[in-house]
DNA sequence: GTCTATATACAGATAGAC
DNA sequence: GTCTATCTGTATATAGAC
């Protein structure tokens, strides 16, 4: 049910991601959804917290390899589909749908990155343009998910700008 | 009334921009909003018909400053109230809600700008270095409008970033 | 042109049968 | 646990007075 939910908000939008609607696409009624979430912010609080749990495990995974964990991060933030980026994209399309906790949430997923990329880059200067490239990257995946393919490097072009991005920035 | 929708889609998100609540803060009725804009969609269309028409001027404006217009442009993606920016940020709050026409007139105005920049990078790795940059500046201020402060550096953090992209990309 | 009143549709949520 | 049926609120849009 939570997927069903996830997947209406990313292929349609928060608008579209009723209660009916998720009820039809998991397959159940609208009274068995609400049996399980007992409202449509149980549904959206629950989303996020996937979604906190799936960023700390990513983070986790990443201080496992300190070397080319930057390139690691930058690859990782165009959308592969991956159970993350699937909560990733779905909570930033909550938050600007007006959901003051999605952003929060989203804020506290920047943080857990902020902190493990910080110890490998030159200054404060670099962490942030790793940040902003790869919240670059995220921001125009979401805006394409539904909608026409994204203007964003592909194949070698991408590896060139990662690249790039790594010998400025570490 | 135009304002009005505007300014509520960036202080409380699409999902709270309803006529109603549209006309309130116009100072007229539904019935007088609705003389004027037949429908939601006619809004939400002159909306974006203004975000386009915004965008070609400030580029128009940009190439007449051909030294350091790479800077002028990072700058310019921080959010300062100006009707341009106001315009994106409501543009792009409608694209993640949904709407089809808002995500594809975010992509002609990113394209304006890719086009107006591209002469003025090293290379087409430079130029999608300084856009998605620019793009995270935006993301991060759109999902802080209505929430908390964004972590987007500030004063001599932001002109030492600037600096950054500008060498890394020109 | 702008208003009030109303029609229509649909969202979220509840009640109770099975 | 899952269903159908229903309640309630609210959003868009229309009709018609002024």
């Amino acid at each position: 049910m939570l997927d069903a939910f996830e997947s209406l908000v990313i292929a349609e939008g928060a608008r579209a991601a009723t209660m009916d609607a998720v009820a039809g696409a998991a397959g159940v009624s609208k009274g068995g959804l609400l049996y399980h979430f007992a409202s449509k912010e149980a549904l959206e609080q629950a989303l996020l917290e996937r979604m906190l749990e799936l960023a700390r495990l990513d983070v986790d995974d990443m201080a496992r390899h300190p070397e080319g964990i930057v390139a690691a991060f930058l690859r990782s933030s165009v959308m592969d589909d991956s159970p993350l980026d699937r909560a990733l994209i779905a909570g930033s399309r909550l938050a600007q749908s007006g959901h003051t906790a999605a952003a929060e949430a989203l804020r506290d997923v920047r943080t857990l990155w902020e902190d493990a990329l910080r110890p490998h880059t030159r200054d404060e200067t670099g962490l942030q343009l790793v940040l902003l490239v790869s919240d670059g990257l995220y921001f125009n995946n979401a805006l394409g998910a539904g909608a026409v393919a994204g203007p964003i490097p592909e194949g070698e072009d991408f590896e060139a700008l990662v690249d790039l991005v790594v010998r400025t920035a570490c």
